[in-house]
RNA sequence: GCCCGUUUGGUGUAGAGGUUAUCAUGCAGGAUUGUCAUUCCUGCGACCCGGGUUCAAUUCCCGGAACGGGCGCCA
């Protein structure tokens, strides 16, 4: 499996060098002119000189300044430049002078600094900013969300957008490992994909239409095309008026779809790909960085640490009707038939730290597309499905299975499902023709990176989340 | 959609029927400093909106708005 690609970050026309390799080329660099770039994290010294610390996408870097290298004026304007100010600062590689420290504690690594000699001004902040970017004080999520810009700056939440494209990186390459086509399906539709949920309408020309609340169907429809194994990760919209710490009207799905499979398959497909972002996480030192700086932010916090543990293959497997029965046991009210709420979702994840599967649910829990083995019946005799969800502790992080892909079984489940065949000829036309098996699943990405990161609400983890009440920024 | 709660400087908070409205952070000015989350001094800055009760409401009551939590449903 290819390793994540090594960056490289060329040399543009507003800055000869990142300051993240003044740091990590910076005994090569002693000297040496540069032009450097980036925010004022911070200044200290009002005086005589004044230490400046720059920051930029890569790093920080303290400027060092005083009159005789850099003038008067310039060095006035710089001690009273506002926080979070952007600038552009000339000067030469210095090693820093080591800080004192006390006896018996090792000195730490050489660092190195920017002595300048001239500085540009690029965009001033306006004081006072709307939350502080380097604070320790708490911020509420509204007051953060109004102004992300802001807030993205600050060390612990732009590391979680960090790992949010390491995550996709390392599944996408999982993927393609096994096999696995990128494709992209219509986010415009003209009929309601699976019923159920309530989708946002939208006017496409004179025809009314909506965004798409999933893949699902044209996924499928590319297995008819005999792609035989397609991902996707893009949104989906839920027009629910659900206001819970794991709900999005938009969100990115990643979802697969594999010919000549069935459910336990492609759950086989989904544990190997958790596993691999897991353990590439834990195994890549930028990642590992960032998980860092979280966790340098949540001690200021007094939260406890977020580890990376990475699970063990194969994840477990509860069965529909065991969990029924372990639920009963532990005191939960459930019938065989219910779906299970979150707090039987409790019940059942007691004794399950990490992901687990929840295979075999019910046929009339599950949607129209999920194929049924019959004789497979569930303690009270009722069909059971080839529909598994994927949880992790209370919280459903996939759901999938196995789907019909027999076409006299699949309109009658639509109509059994007060669903019309005709409205879905579009979809129904390609099992007609020949189709092969298959099985998929899609994936909450956010959710995911809450169990990641642990973010106690899937807002943190999203640039600009789309919930009930905002859509704005 | 249902239930519960919250709303105090830019940010995050404490608090009480009558206070000079607490603390932290920030901002402004000053002193100190090749600093390492500098330190110290001085100053600035707030009770969500409408109505009611009361001699007096930011505080109690009602309504609204905004936000937060729980549930349903889902990924």
């Amino acid at each position: 499996m290819p390793r994540s690609m090594t960056s490289t970050w060329h040399p543009t026309a507003y800055r000869t060098h990142t300051l993240g390799q003044i740091q990590s080329e910076g005994a090569g660099l002693v000297g040496q002119e540069v032009t450097v770039a980036g925010f004022l994290h911070a200044s200290r010294g009002k005086g005589a000189m004044c230490f400046a610390d720059l920051r930029d996408g890569t790093g920080m870097t303290q400027v060092f300044a005083k009159a005789d290298l850099l003038g008067e004026d310039a060095l006035s304007t710089l001690q009273s430049l506002t926080r979070e100010s952007t600038l552009q600062v000339t000067g030469t590689v210095a090693q820093k002078r080591p800080p004192k420290v006390a006896d018996g504690e090792t000195p730490p690594p050489p660092a190195y600094e920017v002595l300048a000699s001239s500085i540009t001004v690029v965009a001033e902040a306006q004081a006072p900013l709307p939350l502080g970017v380097t604070d320790t004080v708490g911020v509420g999520l509204d007051t953060r969300l109004d102004n992300r810009f802001l807030d993205l700056r600050r060390a612990h939440v732009n590391a979680m957008f960090r790992l949010r494209g390491k995550v996709l990186e390392f599944g996408r390459a999982h993927l393609i490992g096994e096999g696995f086509v990128e494709t992209h399906t219509p986010k415009i539709v003209a009929t309601a994909t699976e019923g159920g949920t309530d989708l946002f309408p939208m006017t496409y020309f004179e025809t009314p239409a909506f965004l798409n609340q999933s893949p699902q169907l044209f996924k499928q429809l590319c297995m008819s095309g005999g792609l035989e194994r397609v991902f996707e990760i893009g949104p989906a919209f839920r027009a629910e008026k659900h206001d819970t710490y794991r709900h999005l009207n938009e969100f990115i799905s990643f979802d697969i779809e594999c010919s000549w499979a069935t459910d336990d398959d492609v759950m086989g497909v989904l544990e190997r790909m958790i596993h691999h972002i897991w353990s590439s996480i834990a195994s890549d030192p930028t990642c590992q960085a960032h998980v860092a700086t979280i966790n340098a932010w949540r001690a200021t916090q007094d939260e406890d640490p977020i580890e990376v543990i990475v699970p063990e293959l194969p994840f477990p497997r509860v069965e529909y009707d065991d969990a029924i029965r372990i639920i009963k046991e532990r005191g939960g009210t459930i019938e065989w038939g219910n779906d299970i709420d979150a707090e039987n979702s409790d019940l059942l994840a007691q004794g399950l730290p990490q992901f687990y599967f929840i295979p075999r649910w019910p046929m009339d829990l599950k949607p129209f597309y999920i194929h049924h083995v019959d004789g497979e019946e569930g303690s009270t005799g009722r069909q059971l499905s080839r529909g598994f969800d994927l949880n992790f502790g209370r919280d459903e992080m996939t759901s999938g299975g196995q789907r019909e892909h027999r076409i006299e079984v699949l309109c009658d489940n639509l109509r059994n499902m007060d669903l019309d065949p005709e409205a879905f000829e579009f979809y129904v036309a390609g099992f007609r023709h020949g189709v092969p098996p298959h099985a998929g699943w899609g994936l909450g990405v956010e959710r995911i990176l809450m169990v990641l990161t642990g973010a106690k609400n899937v807002r943190e983890t999203v640039l600009f989340p789309r919930d009930r009440r905002r859509v704005c920024p």
